[in-house]
RNA sequence: GCGGGGGUCGCCAAGUCAGGUCAAAGGCGCGAGGCUUAGGACCUCGUGGCGAAGGCCUUCGUGGGUUCAAAUCCCACUCCCCGCACCA
């Protein structure tokens, strides 16, 4: 009997979608529950790593409207951003290597491929995709308020957006150095460069030694080492130029020139020389006034910042590799016509004090790492090493003056700052990672960005009103609450705005375009109006800043807007009543920003009562056990899967692999177990489709047993549900009730045609399918429609917990048996007899008494230490002597040891008859063991030919196994 | 370096916040049996060691400590993953 899930889900999300059942609209009389989760950018088709966060909030979703919330989830597509322009860019440009990753690896049909020279189109494409897997995934959005974030009414609400945090002094400006496409003229992300390296600018303060009325800018990443130079160096066969820079002669390498270009303005160049031309010369250290050496030494990229280097052989392992180099081998210098003589006077001069190093730590690393000469890779190695342990732990000697003591961290930024106001130094940026280079060919340079729109998230004053309601919000899971508060703390200036790239300009200064993690952080709030935007066709020219004041702020004249009061008044209504957000889901990788800046952005522009309640967050998704990536080939399309698998498959599969936080490991075993469990789940539910209801007054103790399960089952999930915990739930809600059910089978005799057993498994069932809807839904509404009832399964009601179903007693008294069969089979087992006979012997009633005794003792709070003699102290028990002291001596600790919850419920329920529930129960033991079964009371048996009486403890009869043992 | 997460009996993975039902759930894999001409599917049992009576012994990254009791609490150490931005 298998199932056609596709099939299947086809069917129900033909039918909600004709119903509208997830269509919301304010209703003052229900509560609201609004969730949204970080909208997708459609520059690829999702795979089943996306499916994870936006099945997590669908669930939600639809837990929160079983439990009567009137819930929204929008969605709306990010077309926002650069990467879909460069991809259009090497499409137009026939870029073999993209054109296999769509056409084979995303399925994108030959015609689709030739609009996408438009990049537009490419987004287009993949919206339409990425919807149609949402819609195949079966999740319950309301489409009705979709937008893309390129829509012109949206290009108007983040217009409305910029104006407010620029009113209140949130957006700065300022200069910021970027990667660079001289050839383009344009910025480099990753997905601009060859082989998608993303450039890393580096700042290194060029320091202006004094070279005859010229300057020399020595580059450095360690300028408060400028008080160890012993020399400088540059590259003897590299071309250097003299330019003037803001009327200032400089020289550096020729390629540092070109840069300089970039970076400044006014750069022209003078004369060409040869790096020999300036070795021999002196220049002056502009601290202390010293005069040093310019050397040659090989080492020098003349393609690295200005291509000159001050030498710290003291701290710098290059720098003394070098000098040893030039020592070894005098004749480079004479070479170069320099006198011999000038390098025996070069003394390392130390700087900082690394505790655990001699005042020359170069040497120290020098010699651990066993690097050869300047030409030797471990030389990179080493000076990593010592920089890193400098910068950290070290810090400044006396000779430094008034930096004397600082830690190199604090010296390194205190003594550019200085350097730079004294015009003694400027600062350089390089691309460290480079050479890199950009899809058009030409080098990655760095560009000075003088004019960079900021949102200033460094503000002290906005932090400490995020940090107070990032207190009050609920962050799931807790454990990443600290990180959230890590970030507000780093959180500095965020350029906020690019050169090119979909998007909104910003509306005073439209050279440049909204970046995508600035134009996303409110969005949520446009979804309330997005519907009634389109319905009522307004003109997004009319969108006007008091427009959006209205609505989201509740100020101004409504009869003042420019539009329809209505309309202005249903926009309002809208907001009003779905707003604030009540949880926000999003992957992990978004913490450190969109996360962050969502609560940011929030706090800053809307009143308070409308911040944000909750954040949820999960982990990601592997394939096998490996990162998903197009280089592993691992990554399975989403709609792919579906195809495979089928949504409610894939659904659970995601979320029960693996906790919240917890990355989940995707394989197609799991799918495939995943989807005979489900299967499983469907023919069981359906052969009680006909069942009659539960009859209550007919229940036996079985049934009282199952009905209260189903009641803790309920408890359980529901708390699962309330922090997310989709695992847990499903595990509850399917996999233990299901072990319930089947036990309660073995315990009928594997035979349930009775209507009342019938009646109380589909009790059962109905609940489990209730719980399970939102989990997987289609394969919910067919079972719910089996059992014949009208309306869908995904808005049914979410079980309550009866609190007259929940029988401890029943529970207990099952427990027993359980305990009873595993105790019994264990003794078979390892003796090895064939049972002819077995009885069971139950404790007496003065047993019971102690133990009830100590129980409600340890729960009165006793020590356990202490607690055989708080026992004793009772009259009753002593009265019975050596027997009970041997008795509480023997129970004591399993007493003690005793789960809290476990006492409880034995203390404060009723005492179980044991003995007569045994009786009740021998058939069934007897037909479990395949044998006769007898009881006993342990104090007066009828049979115990092998004295096992005794030892009966409550809740744990003595056992005694008659039989012939096996031969083997 | 800073910040965050993690290391559990073949693999994946619960359990840790609130110490005790924890030799430690569940899934996968593996082994035995049942069913089948066989395979698959399915069902039952087993899957740290020992055990002819329900027990005992050794385990939760390593080493200490607290406690009647530690996977769980405290201290130290160690290894792995991720982020440190202008990029979605």
């Amino acid at each position: 009997m298998s199932l056609d899930f596709r099939l299947l889900e086809e069917k129900w999300q033909k039918r909600w979608s004709d119903s509208k059942v997830f269509e919301a609209d304010p209703d003052p009389s229900k509560p609201k529950y609004y969730v949204t989760v970080a909208y997708p950018y459609p520059n690829a088709p999702q795979h089943i790593g996306h499916a994870r966060t936006y099945t997590l909030a669908d669930v939600h979703a639809r837990y929160m409207r079983m439990k009567g919330f009137n819930t929204l989830l929008p969605m709306a597509f990010h077309y926002t951003g650069t990467p879909i322009l460069a991809m259009s860019k090497r499409i137009a440009s026939g870029d073999t290597e993209l054109l296999h990753i769509f056409k084979d690896l995303y399925g994108v049909p030959e015609d689709a491929i030739k609009t996408f020279n438009v990049p537009v189109n490419i987004a287009r494409y993949f919206h339409r995709e990425i919807k149609g897997g949402m819609q195949e995934m079966g999740y319950s959005i309301d489409w009705r308020r979709e937008f893309t974030t390129i829509d012109p009414s949206y290009s108007k609400f983040i217009e409305w957006q910029f104006h407010t945090l620029s009113s209140k002094n949130l957006i700065t400006k300022g200069a910021h150095p970027i990667g660079w496409c001289p050839s383009d003229k344009n910025p480099v992300g990753q997905h601009d460069t060859q082989g998608d390296f993303e450039p890393e600018v580096g700042e290194f303060t060029a320091i202006k030694f004094d070279l005859d009325g010229t300057s020399l800018p020595t580059a450095t990443l360690r300028p408060e080492t400028i008080f160890g130079v012993t020399n400088i160096w540059i590259n003897p066969e590299a071309v250097y130029v003299e330019v003037d820079m803001k009327g200032e002669r400089i020289v550096v390498s020729k390629q540092a020139s070109t840069k300089l270009c970039e970076q400044m303005t006014c750069i022209a160049v003078i004369r060409e020389l040869k790096g020999s031309d300036l070795a021999g010369r002196y220049a002056t250290n502009p601290i202390s006034g010293s005069k040093v050496p310019i050397l040659p030494a090989e080492f020098v990229d003349p393609d690295n910042a200005t291509g000159v280097v001050m030498s710290v052989p003291a701290h710098a392992p290059y720098d003394l590799l070098a000098l040893r180099d030039i020592k070894a081998k005098p004749d480079i210098l004479s070479k170069y016509g320099i006198d011999t003589g000038i390098i025996a006077k070069i003394e390392p001069i130390p700087v900082v004090q690394l505790s655990g190093f001699s005042p020359i730590p170069a040497q120290d690393v020098i010699n651990s790492m066993k690097v050869k000469d300047q030409l030797d890779p471990r030389a990179e190695a080493a000076t990593k090493e010592l920089y890193q342990k400098e910068f950290h732990t070290a810090h400044m000697l006396p000779e430094t003056g008034k930096y004397a003591g600082l830690a190199v961290s604090k010296a390194k930024e205190m003594v550019k700052k200085d350097l730079i106001s004294a015009n003694k130094a400027f600062l350089f940026y390089e691309i460290l990672n480079g050479p890199i280079y950009c899809r058009c060919g030409a080098k990655v340079t760095v560009n000075l960005l003088s004019d960079q729109w900021f949102i200033n998230y460094g503000d002290e004053g906005w932090k400490e009103i995020v940090r107070e309601h990032l207190g009050r919000m609920s962050i799931l899971p807790e454990d990443l609450r600290q990180e959230f508060i890590n970030v507000v703390e780093w959180l500095r200036e965020k350029a906020c705005a690019r050169r090119s790239g979909l998007g909104t300009p910003l509306p005073w200064d439209r050279d440049w375009i909204i970046e995508s993690l600035s134009d996303s952080t409110i969005y949520m709030a446009y979804y309330t109006i997005a519907r009634i935007l389109r319905e009522a066709k307004i003109d997004p020219s009319v969108l006007s800043d008091s427009v959006f004041d209205y609505v989201f702020l509740g100020r101004g004249d409504h009869s003042k807007l420019g539009i329809d009061r209505s309309t202005a008044e249903a926009m309002r209504r809208e907001f009003t009543y779905f707003y604030p957000l009540d949880s926000r889901h999003s992957g992990r990788d978004l913490v450190p920003n969109h996360l962050t800046f969502f609560i940011f952005n929030h706090v800053a522009i809307f009143p308070e009562e409308y911040w944000p309640r909750q954040i949820a967050v999960n982990g990601s998704v592997l394939m096998d056990g490996k990162k998903m990536s197009k280089s592993f080939g691992n990554i399975i399309p989403l709609r792919k899967a579906i195809k495979i698998y089928g949504a409610d498959t894939l659904r659970v599969s995601i979320l029960s692999a693996s906790e919240l936080m917890q990355d989940v490991d995707f394989s197609d075993v799991l799918a495939k177990s995943t989807k005979a469990r489900l299967q499983e789940f469907y023919s069981f539910a359906i052969q009680y489709a006909d069942a009659d209801p539960i009859d209550v007054l007919s229940m036996d103790a079985l049934d009282h047993w199952l009905a209260s399960r189903v009641q803790k089952a309920i408890l359980q999930t529901t708390a699962a549900m309330d922090c997310l915990r989709a695992r847990e739930a499903i595990q509850t809600a399917l996999f233990a009730l299901q072990q319930d059910i089947m036990w309660y089978f073995r315990r009928r005799h594997n035979c349930c045609n009775d209507p009342k057993a019938r009646g109380i498994v589909k009790y059962a069932l109905e609940k489990a399918v209730r719980m399970m809807s939102p989990f997987a839904p289609h394969l919910c509404e067919e079972i719910w429609e089996q059992f014949g009832n009208t309306g869908f399964a995904s808005v049914a009601e979410w079980p309550q917990a009866e609190a007259s179903f929940i029988n401890e007693v029943a529970e207990i008294s099952e427990e027993l048996l359980k305990d009873v069969v595993e105790d019994t089979a264990e003794i078979v087992k390892v003796t090895g007899i064939v049972p002819s006979k077995i009885c069971y012997y139950c404790a007496p009633e003065w047993k019971w008494d102690i133990y009830l005794k100590l129980l409600a003792l340890l729960e009165g709070g006793a020590d356990p230490k202490t607690l055989i003699k708080e026992a004793m102290k009772d009259p009753d028990i002593r009265a019975r002597g050596g027997d009970a002291a041997k008795f509480i001596a023997t129970i004591s600790p399993c007493v003690v040891s005793m789960p809290k919850e476990q006492r409880r419920r034995l203390v404060s329920s009723i005492k179980i008859e044991e003995e007569a529930f045994l009786k009740v129960n021998s058939d069934f033991l007897s037909s479990y063991f395949r044998c006769p079964v007898e009881v006993y009371p342990s104090d007066s048996p009828a049979y115990d030919p092998k004295k096992k009486a005794g030892i009966a403890v409550p809740l744990r009869p003595a056992i005694y196994v008659e039989g012939s043992a096996c031969s083997e």
